[in-house]
RNA sequence: GUCCCGUUCGUCUAGCCCGGCCUAGGACUCCAGAUUUUCAUUCUGGCAACACGGGUUCGAAUCCCGUACGGGAUACCA
């Protein structure tokens, strides 16, 4: 075979969630085949039909798509391999099974679950190291069988391993590996009623839709054994396989549903940026370089190995996706950061202000780029600019508290604004006021022409006006922003002046002077 | 029990395959300082690791063996 097109797959089963281990599955399954210029396909291994459903499946689309993962081949892409769900491809695996059957590398098993699990309990007891199937089956005579069939008893089909094989194989990520296949068992591959088991199935399709590539967790490794014999038996050529470790959790177990939000659509609900999300799933496992974390996935598929992908396990950790996402909404402009807030922003911000006013917004959305990680956090933070008054957090009741005469300074202040050229306040219309200028100011940004005082110039008679009444301007400016926001944090007190408008500031002094 | 894999700062990792450039590099976190009207950002500096024991070698994080610890597997789930 000379150099058939990489085929990459990522096969989930719909039983659940698309979680991160999966996710960075089906993203490193990805890159590799970006990365080698092949193919990228879905398979839906929906066998297991008691816990399948389409809401799972639903999610794990939306969680691939969400991420930025595409594919070439599958649901909703159809392609020339299909069909791809195996529930479809029902008379493949039975044709399959019938060639095994003929070739004498199958064999119909009529134990019971309970004659199995007995055979099992006898094998622990005499510590023979491994114990499973005790094979009872596998030499049957046909008179046997028929006795069996007599009985009603229906065959599942096991695959008949060969008693004590060394076998080296090579794997991707581990290297070269000796397996002795006395470990394995004489494993199920059908059922009786002509649905296959997974190691089967997989081996069926990946034959079927000519997959060159496996990256999967390490939970499968036993399984590419069983996997390459079949292959062996079926006359096809193995994949290359690549087994990954598992993410762990921060004391190194597998990551559960108690470590981290399991669904990958929770972290889109909780406005995570789904590029910082790939970016950080990819580094759990695998590096960009020595001495860059952030990269693209462009960047990322333009360097990426399979080989290059880690043994060891790597645990989760949030606080370092956390940094990745305020790293990737800093890099966005104002107006990007509107747009990817916006379903967020919507539960405190009236529809029609998107386009009445969409410029006010920007600025909004502006001065807390660099203060948020994840999108959630803007409806906490916006709040105080829509309340008639601003609700005291007990940071701003001490910094009301603090100076006696405060009281009087914000009576002062709140003539000076009232006389001063603010912008009108939301729900006024001040396109005129936030088209130039553009929130957060920079110290050394070229003033803009506005028909409204700016930041700057609102700065300058702030300071004048603590002249004049004698105070410092470090002290004053704490009582100002606790009667304007509610709180000691938050962007620039003149940013904040600029974005609440006259009505608003002058009400919200006046307030917090007469408490 | 048996088999497989792994182990570099608290965490993610670079280096390891092809021993010397490693007084082990980067990032997150943390601490200190600078900037500053708060917070945040940004910048500067700092703390902090080759699991342990043998061996090979002039020389080992890098090669070999063992021990410990961790993970995975051992289904009519995938």
């Amino acid at each position: 075979m000379i150099h058939p097109t990489p085929r990459l797959r990522f096969a989930p089963s719909p039983t659940g969630p698309l979680h991160l281990g999966g996710a960075r599955t089906a993203m490193y399954n990805w890159a590799a085949a970006r990365a080698l210029g092949g193919k990228f396909l879905l398979r839906i291994e929906d066998t297991d039909q008691a816990r399948s459903s389409d809401a799972s499946l639903q999610i794990i689309l939306t969680g691939l798509k969400w991420l930025g993962i595409d594919w070439d081949e599958g649901p909703e892409k159809g392609g020339d391999f299909g069909p791809y769900f195996q529930m479809q491809r029902l008379p493949l695996y039975r044709a399959a099974a019938d060639r095994l059957l003929a070739s004498g590398h199958a064999y119909p098993c009529y134990c019971t679950p309970e004659e199995i699990d007995a055979g099992r309990k006898a094998m622990e007891e005499q510590k023979a190291g491994f114990a499973g199937y005790n094979r009872r089956c596998r030499n049957l005579t046909a008179a046997e069988r028929s006795a069996f069939e007599a009985q009603g008893r229906k065959p599942n089909l096991r695959f008949k391993m060969p008693e004590a094989r060394v076998l080296q194989v090579h794997d991707l990520v581990r290297g070269d590996v000796e397996v002795n296949t006395k470990e394995l068992d004489d494993w199920v591959m059908l059922r009786p009623d002509g649905v296959p088991l997974y190691n089967f199935a997989c081996v069926v399709d990946d034959i079927g839709m000519a997959i060159t590539h496996v990256v999967r967790g390490e939970e499968h490794f036993l399984n590419g054994i069983k996997q390459r014999l079949l292959f062996e038996a079926l006359g096809a050529e193995c994949p290359q396989y690549a087994h990954i470790p598992l993410i762990l959790n921060k004391e190194g177990k597998k990551l559960s549903k108690r470590d981290a939000d399991t669904n990958m659509l929770d972290y889109r609900d909780k406005g995570f940026p789904p590029e910082a999300v790939f970016n950080y799933i990819a580094l759990l496992g695998w590096g960009f370089s020595g001495d860059r974390d952030v990269f693209t996935r462009d960047e990322m598929v333009a360097v990426f190995q399979i080989g290059n992908i880690g043994k060891a396990g790597a645990r989760f950790d949030e606080e370092k996706l956390r940094w990745m996402c305020g790293e990737y909404v800093r890099r966005w402009t104002p107006a990007q950061c509107l747009e990817r807030a916006r379903p967020w922003l919507s539960r405190v911000v009236p529809e029609a202000a998107f386009s009445s006013h969409a410029a006010w917004l920007r600025n909004v959305v502006g001065c807390y780029q660099e203060r948020i990680t994840i999108l959630s956090e803007f409806t906490d933070k916006i709040g105080w600019l829509f309340a008639e008054l601003p609700t005291l957090d007990e940071a701003a009741q001490k910094n009301l508290a603090k100076e006696p005469a405060s009281k009087d300074w914000l009576r002062g202040y709140a003539e000076v604004l009232e006389k001063g050229n603010l912008p009108p306040s939301w729900p006024a219309d001040r396109t005129a006021a936030d088209a130039v200028v553009a929130l957060p100011s920079k110290k050394d940004a070229a003033a803009p022409t506005c028909a409204f005082a700016t930041p700057a110039q609102i700065e300058q008679e702030c300071r004048a006006f603590t002249e004049r009444i004698g105070v410092k301007f470090g002290n004053f400016v704490h009582p100002v922003r606790a009667a304007l926001t509610g709180t000691d944090k938050g962007p620039g007190l003149f940013d904040v002046i600029f974005l609440l408008g006259r009505e608003a500031c002058v009400r919200r002094l006046r307030a917090a002077a007469a408490r």
